[in-house]
DNA sequence: GTGCTTGTTGGCCA
DNA sequence: GTGGCCAACAAGCA
């Protein structure tokens, strides 16, 4: 599930529960894959004792800083998620990383472990974090940075091509889906295809879905949705691309599937044509 | 048992 | 070298 929107979701959970807390002990499920890189006995001496400082994210990236110069990166992959609970908190078969602190537990879950911590001590910033493209909501997100980039994947469908990190990052499948339906382009339109009125469309509703993503899943200022999904309006087309009969939120035609870009993607046929 | 799954990477091939 | 496709990673669910 998680995407740009998700991710804030997720660090603002632990976030406001836990900055300015102590980290009191950390738990590894050492062998694990989304943490079995990690030096624990060089976590655990940095951690303990550090205060979380703040956090921050990045596309489908967090970045939690503690005490000085430690940092503890997280990606969420497919399934992963941060949950925080009380200090007694006893982690699970998938709880591979916990931050204790005296009030807290601060629990990465995930089942299918296509995710991954991160963790670097020092002044520099490291590389995986820094390499992590420029915001789709930043200015270096321009309408020609678009329109090059399509340009150099013509021959692929536009729905891989929004999949891309390197220029969309954050965007995942659902909202690769949600900005294609809002700019009325077919999954699988090659994008070197596109006009370039389309390009100007598709620039547009790639910012507008990410704003409105981040304003619906993650809240604004220090509120956090009671759960995900809780703020998304019917009008999107998220809440009813899974389900079997699902209907176009404008159209009301019958939603399709089918593996574009070797993903499952959904569409309004009508709204959204091959040409 | 089968066939899916909202992510990313690396290998193969044109 | 570049771009495009696909399997692999691993577990749960219908």
């Amino acid at each position: 599930m998680p995407e740009l929107a998700e991710v804030e979701f997720y660090r603002k959970r632990w976030a406001l529960a836990a900055t300015g807390e102590r980290v009191t002990r950390v738990e590894l499920n050492a062998d694990k894959r989304p943490v079995r890189h990690i030096a624990i006995r060089d976590a655990r001496r940095v951690l303990i004792g550090a205060k979380l400082v703040s956090s921050e994210t990045a596309a489908k990236q967090m970045l939690f800083r503690f005490g000085a110069d430690a940092r503890l990166g997280v990606h969420l992959g497919m399934t992963g998620e941060l949950i925080v609970a009380p200090s007694d908190f006893a982690p699970g078969r998938h709880d591979h990383l916990v931050l204790f602190t005296r009030q807290h537990a601060l629990v990465f879950r995930d089942p299918r472990m296509f995710g991954r911590i991160e963790f670097h001590d020092g002044p520099e910033e490291p590389s995986w974090w820094t390499r992590i493209a420029p915001p789709v909501l930043s200015p270096a997100f321009t309408r020609e940075a678009v329109g090059d980039f399509l340009r150099r994947r013509a021959r692929s469908p536009i729905k891989a091509v929004l999949l891309m990190q390197h220029r969309f990052p954050g965007i995942g499948n659902w909202m690769a889906d949600e900005i294609l339906w809002r700019a009325a382009i077919h999954p699988a339109r090659t994008a070197g295809a596109l006009s370039p009125d389309e390009v100007a469309t598709l620039w547009r509703a790639c910012r507008t879905v990410a704003r409105q993503a981040l304003d619906a899943i993650a809240g604004r200022g220090n509120q956090l949705p009671a759960d995900l999904n809780v703020g998304i309006p019917r009008s999107w087309l998220f809440l009813h691309r899974w389900s079997d009969g699902g209907r176009c939120p404008r159209t009301g035609a019958l939603l399709r599937r089918d593996t574009i870009g070797g993903r499952t993607s959904c569409w309004s046929p009508g709204r959204q044509r091959l040409q």
